[in-house]
This record gives structure tokens, sequence and C-alpha cells, in this order.
DNA sequence: TCTGGGGTCCTAGGACCC
DNA sequence: TCTGGGGTCCTAGGACCC
């Protein structure tokens, strides 16, 4: 039994290079929202020594003097790149799981047949190189761990051609010593720093490691770790989504809110967004929590950081009901004289929207009238992309995100499109 | 002056139940 | 002097992922 890992090359740079081949060899970023930090990186940024997650005004020179060319980032774009990838991988394999907007785990079962996976790796890089214009690394083993770091040796190591096929034992054994441990999926910085102090430092030492001890000293995460280093397959693949859990939008401030009245628009915002994606999950919520803070890094500003959370009556993923909610609770921890940075409106205890129990002594919030309305309201706002608004959403909205390096929308703007046809 | 957003899973501890 | 045992559910926080 195999798997294969087939991630995207820093997939968001990747795709602004699409519509801007003179950028191919040059050094490119993209930024976060408000064009906060670095969230990808070309290979010649890489070399350049900057890092992930840097500032935006700790390279603006760099930017200023066209030595680094940014990008705010465009999700619309990311994601309809992503769909182009995903799609040429269904082709090309009997089972994909979906991992995240730039990768994909592929369940090689059935295709034993291929002698030469190496030689398969090849042929799906190449096709989605001239698909989609996207170039991607694979990596293959008989765990999804395994296929994980095989394809970081794919990405690091050049003479691989960008596919690594860890059945291969010489491979495996000559690759693990060479991996530090903070590498190994899974294992994340605070893990690394207590595991060097017990002298594991690399992947095959984690590997060699007792996971019957470690389950008690670190967790079962870790234990899980340690079998599918050794081959043991411990990772389920799905191929359906899950249903998510949770539903949160959040935002740090353009710049910082100070006024209750203005942090109350924001909050109104968050809970719209957040219970329009409870509704294309088909989901019912029935936990509202909100939260605001100020700048933890702020050395010379007063900090404040608090939380409110409450069950709702009855299921509903009623934009008024949720906004009412989220209000409610915004007034229970806002005080005056802070410079708020962030906030967020979470949605928790999720239902299906289809088949939920509906309670004889409670309100139900969930009902036909509240439905129909959201449906219009979501039409609506799909055709004519956010037309229709509540009032105390804010027509200013000062404190909204800022995008201002953003690339045209290539792929889902017609002014775009016919521009670069042109 | 200035640092994203959206998730998952696990654990420990408290409340509560019989 | 002395106060059970076993269980579930919820929540907050930590660690990790992309």
């Amino acid at each position: 039994m195999s798997y294969a890992l087939v991630d995207c090359n820093c997939f968001y740079v990747s795709c602004e290079r699409l519509f801007r081949p003179d950028l191919e060899k040059k050094p490119v970023v993209v930024f976060s929202n408000n064009d906060g930090c670095i969230i990808a990186r070309s290979e010649e940024v890489k070399a350049m020594g900057i890092g992930m997650a840097i500032p935006f005004y700790q390279v603006r020179e760099y930017v200023d003097r066209r030595d680094l060319y940014a990008f705010s980032s465009n999700y619309a774009l990311y994601g309809d790149i992503s769909a182009r990838v995903m799609s040429v991988l269904e082709e090309m394999a009997p089972q994909v799981e979906v991992y995240s907007i730039d990768e994909a785990f592929l369940d090689l079962q059935g295709m034993e047949a291929i002698k030469d996976l190496t030689g398969y790796g090849h042929k799906i890089r190449q096709r989605i190189k001239q698909w989609v214009g996207i170039p991607v690394g694979v990596g293959i083993g008989p765990t999804k761990t395994l296929a994980k770091l095989a394809n970081y040796a794919a990405k690091r190591y050049a003479a691989t051609g960008g596919v690594v096929d860890l059945h291969r034992p010489d491979w495996c054994s000559r690759l693990l010593p060479q991996v530090p441990v903070v590498e190994v999926w899974g294992v994340g910085r605070r893990s690394a720093e207590k595991l060097k102090a017990e002298n594991i430092h690399t992947a095959a030492d984690l590997a060699l490691s007792d996971p019957d001890v470690m389950v008690r000293r670190y967790s079962v995460v870790l234990a899980r770790t340690i079998l599918e280093l050794r081959g043991v397959r411990c990772l389920t693949f799905d191929v359906e989504a899950e249903a998510k859990q949770q539903v949160l939008c959040s935002r740090t401030f353009s710049s910082r809110i100070t006024q209750l009245q203005l942090m109350q628009e924001a909050i109104r915002e968050y809970a719209v967004r957040a219970a329009e994606k409870l509704r294309e999950e088909q989901r019912l919520t029935q936990h509202v929590s909100v939260y605001i803070r100020t700048n933890p890094n702020a050395r010379f500003e007063q900090k404040y950081r608090n939380a409110a959370s409450c069950p709702l009556p009855s299921p509903t993923n009623d934009s008024r009901v949720i906004m009412k909610e989220a209000i409610r609770l915004l007034n229970m921890i806002y005080k005056p004289n802070y410079r708020y940075m962030k906030a967020g409106v979470m949605l928790n205890d999720l239902q299906p929207e289809k088949s939920y129990q509906t309670d004889l002594f409670t309100e139900n919030l969930h009902t036909e009238q509240s439905a129909q309305l959201m449906n219009v309201l979501d039409k609506v706002n799909q055709r004519y992309s956010g037309a229709l608004k509540f009032a105390g959403q804010g027509r200013e909205q000062s404190w909204a995100m800022q995008r201002n390096l953003l690339s045209p929308s290539y792929t889902t703007s017609w002014q775009a499109i016919r521009k670069v046809m042109a």
C-alpha cells in the first residue's frame, strides 16, 4: 500500500507568476491580509535569507527598490487555481484527499500494476505543470508521514527531480538521519526543543525512540508519528471532507479601534460572515463566542484580551440571531481606553441543517421563514457581490483590511481576463 | 509605528450525575 | 478519627497544521 503527497511549490507565488511570467526566477513574496507579514516566498527570496512571517516594514526597502516583487494575498485566485490542480489529480489517482489549498494525498491502492512509482510521480509533475502551470513536488511512501517526508526531500534535493519514493529502503535509511526532527510532520517547535534535550535530533532518532515511553512523556500524537515513521499506518485516508466542527471569522484591523461603536460594526460584519460560512456548510450553530484583543507585541501599550461565549436556546444559522448574540457578548467584555487590534466571532456546537433535534420546550430559531430570508440574502449577495448589508455593519468600515498590492482577479474578473487576452 | 486567518486534536480539571 | 467509586460532559488552553 502506498500514499503519495503532492504539494505545490510556494503555491501563492506560483499562482501570481502564472499571469506574470516576467517574474520567473525573480524574488517574489505574497503578504497576509493587511499586508502584514510574508506568507509565501519564492526560492530566490529564501536564498536572500528572508524568513517566513517577516513583517512588511522590514522588507519595504527591497520592495521600493524593486529587489523584491510583492503581492497582497488574493484568495479568490488561489482557490480557483487550486481547484484546477486537484481536478488533474483526480484524473490520475483512484482516491484523492484534498488536505489543504496547495496539497493533496493520493491513495495508490489498486495501482500495483505500476512498478515504477517514481516514474508515475514524474508524470504527475509534468501534467500539472503543462495543464495548470504550477510546479509541484511528489513524495511517495507507505504511510502519510513518510509520504510527507519524501515530499520534503523532493523539494530540498534538486537531484531528485522533484520526486522521491521512500519505498526504496536505501532512500529511507539515507534520508531519515539527515532530516531535523522539527521537519517531521506533527512535530512542532515546542516538541522539537523538548526532544533535543533528550538527544533526539533527527527523524531517525525519533523513529528509534520507544512509543510507549513517548506517549506518556509527550502525547499519543507523537507516539503515532513514531509508528508512522516506522511504516505502521496510524492516520486514516479521508476522501470526503469531514464536516466542520467550528466556524471562525477574525481579522486584524487596518488601524486600531478605540471606539465601541466601531468595534460593534466590526463584530457585526464578522458575525454575518461567519453565519454565511455556516450556511455554505449547511450547518447550524448552538454556541457563539466573541473575542477581542489589543496588540500583544506592543511594548508601550496597555494590553487587554478577553473572550465571552454563550449557548443559544436552539440551533440556528440566521445572521440576525448570531449578530445580536455576538453584540451582547461584545458589550460584556469591551473596555474603553484600549487600542484594539483584532477581534473575532466563533461558532461552535455545529450540527447538520437537515437533521437536528428540535426541543418541544424552547423556541425554535431555525424556522422556515428564517431559512427563506437567509436564502434570498445569500443569493443576492452572490449575484451582486455583497450588495445587501445589515444596518450596523457600517458603511465606511475604516477598520477593514487593506490589500494595496493586490493582483487583478485574472481568472474570476472579466475585465482582467480581457486585459490578459489583449 | 509596524507581525494573518482558519482550522484540528488532545489533555486536564471542574461540575455534575447516580 | 472518619466521608466512595465510577462515569460523562464541558471548557480552556496547548500544540500543531497550512
